[in-house]
DNA sequence: TTTAATTTTCAAAGTTTATTGAAAGTTCAG
DNA sequence: CTGAACTTTCAATAAACTTTGAAAATTAAA
């Protein structure tokens, strides 16, 4: 493989991974470019090395830096942006993490504890609605303490510890 | 709330929970209907209480008993069939889990392993995709075995040797 | 067998989501 | 200020994904 595949394969196997982590292509490969990329990159070059329109990469590159993965850099004598990606692949991971507690865990865990209102009789139905919505608020909420911890530590506890113990 | 709101919030908010998270909308509207129901179900009654085209109910029945989320179920002197839900909700994760790693990480996993066949020369560009690549490389060989062990694990082990250590 | 109930398939239609690119907005050097 | 360089917006368009429903296949009772 050469580097123009290897390069090639990886942001069109990052966008398709992103896609169905409910992170659209357009974004995930862009941050894939920007992964693998040397030196920092203004939207024309990013523009042309994806064939992807203004709009586009303009309104991807903009949510990248909100997520914490791009950052802004502005260069003497020039008045385009450029940007460049932050590369601590766990710092990565934490505020990808981060990202989507925000989006989706937490407004289920909102709705999970308004169900313990919800009014019951001695029906089969309603017994069973109260007893499974228990457990997974139960569930859920052990599950974003987890995610908190994970968004909150520092690499070298995450490999020291919680890998180890998993082995 | 009343119970009838209780359950339509619920199948619809684990209908866009699902749809976030790669599992399409029926899919995931069709479990929740399941996993509050305390009778098993024909296709005809599902169909019915979530207004949805028997193709669409059926099709959906079928993958959801393939990642083992729902069971089949014969009725004596009845042509049906019936379904229910998994309701142990450690078993659930662990199966959507599994479907997840095995869609997703697996294919992502191969890839990253061929860039070590990547021919480099010594610009920083190639030195920056080995070293970027190289580096998520081991990051998700790391996830796949901390998923696989928790695929693997039992409900106590989860409950009191890890999240205990992640409190 | 035959027949009717039931399940499965799949092409077409519908819906949602992503992308484009031209136009509007902003910024700043001169 | 002014105008060129650059960024952002957004309505139209395209692409991707989902759903439908009727027809084909399967099943099992008679």
């Amino acid at each position: 493989m050469t580097l123009k595949e290897g390069r090639e394969n990886f942001i069109q196997a990052w966008g398709t991974l992103g896609a169905s982590w409910g992170i659209n292509k357009a974004m995930a490969q862009i941050h894939a470019l920007m992964l693998i990329s040397a030196k920092s990159m203004s939207t024309e070059e990013i523009m042309e090395e994806l064939s992807m329109s203004r709009g586009n990469t303009n309104m991807n590159v903009r949510t990248l830096i909100d997520w914490g993965l791009l950052y802004r850099e502005h260069k003497v004598g020039d008045r385009k942006e450029y940007f460049y990606a932050e590369k601590d692949i766990w710092e990565v991971a934490r505020r990808i993490a981060r990202e989507r507690r925000k989006r989706e865990l937490e407004p289920v865990l909102r709705l999970l504890t308004q169900f313990k209102d919800v009014k019951t009789d001695k029906s089969p139905e309603a017994e069973e609605f109260k007893k499974m919505t228990a457990e997974i608020t139960r569930f859920s909420q052990k599950a974003d303490g987890m995610l908190d911890k994970f968004i909150r530590s520092d690499e070298h506890w995450f490999y020291s510890t919680l890998l180890k113990l998993m082995k």
